[in-house]
DNA sequence: GTGCAATTTTGACACTGTCAAGATAGGTTT
DNA sequence: AAACCTATCTTGACAGTGTCAAAATTGCAC
């Protein structure tokens, strides 16, 4: 009723789309969002989304790709600190999973089945996940350079191995194959010995 | 017609709903097997599997609990051999990521939130991976006397990070973010490099 | 052959994603 | 101010899903 942006009917539908979504899949998990209730919440009528977004899946992408910007914005965040950069990774480490535990649900859209096999990734979303990833491998490199991570490799091999441990971890968690929370900050300082290893 | 199990109308439902469900799974994807087009493709009526299978998830339960069979028995064969116990390992691992792959959709039962979180898993699907997941430990600990993988921690936690460090790859390539198998084989050594320097 | 129990079918319900056609209403042009 | 255009939204519809309840079929033991 009073914003600058373009209002019509709702007022800002695909905005509070997002929302709603993201809510109920951090609620309920991605599977139990339906397009039509989901409409509901917000209160349009079923297919008033589908003016906002293709379909579901494209709904989806973009949740994922706000993940994606979220995280890349943590690494740079992270790579700026004025801190020894060994001390600067592993704080990575346990931050990458920590939002990858906080935000399972995004977390699985951005690198799970749903999008990427099941689904189909829009251009935007593969776009975004090249540039994080291109960023992850920029600072591998440093990494490697400050005798962080092992030189035995270059960086996009170093940086695919290193990244699939994170994950592995991450999935088996968010999955909920390993449950038991206590004994991850143990498990991410013996992955971080692993990858730190330089001698590998 | 002739066997010796009981077999009334059909012959033998619950094996040819298992081989048909695991082999449109394989080439269509779990997302593409619904209950009615697999009673179809068997040839009897919608609701017949429901008689065998208490619903969609535990056939799926099913599917999953084969392949932790086939994975153990795996594990074993492969402990079996006379060979140096680095050579061993480093043959686990790469058989391992070929099985992960060449029957991802059943790996992805295994392990992937289809059955563990948006299902339920069975018991006895819990069971079984239970038991792999053992037979895995058991193994670990061996290799570790064997000074193949680290002595830095338990052989529960070793196992835990070094699964999930496979796992993490295996799903990369599985879900279609890593997609050239060109790579596969320099990652799966990088990957033996990290996971072996006995140091960590 | 009769009866029982395992097996299968038919019918039904509530749900899903999404298309096509119509209604509505805000902004722009005249 | 009126007319128009276009973005937005709604209603109706279709094909598909998992699965329950009740009825039908069938093989086996007696």
């Amino acid at each position: 009723m009073s914003t600058l942006k373009t209002q019509y009917h709702h007022g800002d539908l695909t905005k509070s789309l997002l929302q709603s979504a993201a809510l109920i899949i951090k609620e309920q998990g991605v599977e139990s969002l339906s397009m039509r209730k989901l409409a509901d919440t917000v209160g349009v009528s079923r297919t008033a989304p589908y003016h906002h977004f293709k379909d579901k899946n494209a709904l989806l992408c973009a949740l994922a790709e706000k993940g994606f910007h979220e995280q890349e914005s943590m690494l740079f965040a992270l790579k700026a600190e004025q801190k020894p950069a060994t001390d600067v990774f592993k704080q990575y480490v346990h931050a990458y999973l920590e939002y990858a535990l906080q935000h399972n649900e995004t977390y699985d859209l951005m690198y799970g089945r749903t999008l990427w096999k099941a689904g189909t990734p829009s251009d935007s979303l593969k776009a975004a996940s090249k540039q994080t990833f291109k960023a992850w491998i920029d600072w591998v490199e440093e990494l490697q350079e400050q005798k962080v991570l092992p030189n035995s490799n270059t960086p996009l091999r170093i940086g695919q191995t290193t990244w699939a441990s994170l994950h592995g971890l991450a999935r088996l968690f968010i999955d909920g194959i390993y449950l038991d929370k206590e004994d991850l900050a143990d498990m991410v300082e013996q992955m971080i010995k692993n990858l730190c290893s330089t001698s590998a």
